[in-house]
DNA sequence: GCCAACGTTGGC
DNA sequence: GCCAACGTTGGC
């Protein structure tokens, strides 16, 4: 079983929207990097568990946890011209963007903020932490993936 | 709202 | 294949 983290920004998709959800899951969609693609196309999977993170908000940080409940399939939302994830390039027969359905787990007590993680340097390798970075899906180690929990 | 960092596009 | 221009992300 593999750990991840995936950004959201709260205003548009928070993790209580994902709550509020019929059967509290929804599908990952409107993601448009390849980097971030390919380990959601090809890496993740069934049971795996990952990060709600909250970006661009008061408070950025992880606020809770989801699980991976259906593998991926081709991001629809990229064939609806009216739609902002609209994508000319792809079509239902190249899809060129892909998606997974996620279900609400749980939401911490307390936001656990990108300012507190980048105090800890057990977890400074993390792509989250690093100056710039602006993937929107990423892969966590046990050890990352415990440590975080034990600041809870 | 600003702006640094980064990814993508497209001319050559 | 290079690289400048542009658009987007996301912290602050």
């Amino acid at each position: 079983m593999n750990y991840w983290l995936m950004k959201s920004e709260p205003d548009v998709f928070g993790i209580d929207h994902l709550k509020q959800c019929p059967n509290k899951t929804d599908h990952w969609d409107g993601v448009r990097n390849y980097q971030a693609r390919n380990m959601m196309r090809d890496d993740m999977k069934k049971k795996d568990l990952v990060f709600f993170y909250h970006s661009n908000c008061g408070l950025p940080g992880i606020v809770g946890i989801m699980e991976v409940v259906k593998e991926s399939y081709p991001d629809y939302t990229a064939l609806n011209p009216e739609g902002k994830y609209y994508d000319p390039k792809a079509s239902a027969e190249n899809p060129r963007w892909f998606m997974v359905d996620v279900k609400y787990k749980k939401k911490f007590k307390r936001t656990i903020s990108l300012a507190e993680l980048k105090t800890h340097s057990m977890i400074e390798d993390m792509p989250l932490v690093r100056k710039g970075n602006r993937l929107s899906i990423m892969p966590v180690t046990e050890q990352q993936w415990q440590f975080i929990l034990s600041l809870l």
